[in-house]
DNA sequence: TATTGTTATACTCTATAACTATA
DNA sequence: TATAGTTATAGAGTATAACAATA
């Protein structure tokens, strides 16, 4: 229901055409989103500062400020309502005191693997594809994606 | 580097295989949309606002609540914004003096025509597909969309 | 009474700049 | 002097609840 916009130009290549459909998908995934983020309780940045710890992997804060792509002052929140909730520690790293890691605490974990599970199930729209379909549309997925990481170097 | 997270199940699937595929470029093209918005210093619900303006059509304020899936207490202040810019008009609803309509300005629509050619604009990654694979890439997308649709009802 | 939009409030995210404690 | 993380501050988005004007 007009969760996308028609476009101006009524000409598109093959390619516009590709991002069209793509872009539209990508509004509702973004809908999705925030969805699985509210049924765990957790605001988008938490749920993905969640998801990028890794069980028994500790990591300074400062990777989660480049994962999360946001200032480093902004973690600090982020972290503390993690913090509050059991779910993460911070640990003073043995070689240097400035820095700090993160560690889940094991509700961490438990809550990190039920939102794998949630995130990792594909959309029921990708069972109208054939598996060969599905094969196919990896491919070519991989083949946008490769192609985009190369253009920014 | 290090954009999404690997999959915690070695098996999978071509559905989840695929979805993982397109995680990825959702991660990717979530930022790229930031980005946008940044280049027009407007916010996300704003640049989504003014893209979901038709020039000459006045629309509700309560469109934009729907379309934004946020409260309509939001919208008040995301148009207050625009306004501020001089991007659109409050202008009384002539048959139900409850409902403000929106209407770009000559300055809105301006705008809107220079977001909507840089958004409609393909990422770089799609120059790595042959036309013909970009049209299959559209029909398999536009197929899962569909898939999705209908499940949603 | 019901509806549209606003206001009040509270919380989270966001950036910038100044600060602390280490190194 | 430089770095990791914090704090202070300000602006924007979000929801809920109460409210005004209108229907």
């Amino acid at each position: 229901m007009g969760s996308e916009m028609a476009p101006t130009t009524a000409r598109r290549t093959p390619a516009e055409e590709a991002w069209a459909a793509m872009r539209r998908l990508l509004f509702s995934q973004r809908l999705d989103m925030l969805g699985i983020a509210s049924e765990f309780a957790l605001s988008p940045p938490q749920l993905f500062a969640l998801r990028s710890l890794e069980p028994d992997e500790p990591a300074p804060m400062s990777r989660l400020a480049e994962v999360l792509r946001c200032d480093a002052s902004n973690v600090t929140g982020i972290v503390d309502r993690l913090e509050d909730r059991g779910l993460v520690e911070r640990r003073a790293a043995p070689h240097d005191r400035r820095i700090k890691h993160l560690v889940l605490t094991a509700d961490g974990v438990g809550l990190r693997t039920r939102i794998a599970e949630r995130m990792d199930r594909p959309p029921a729209g990708f069972a109208a594809l054939t598996a060969a379909e599905q094969r196919e549309l990896r491919d070519l997925l991989g083949k946008v994606a490769a192609g985009c990481d190369e253009d920014r170097g």
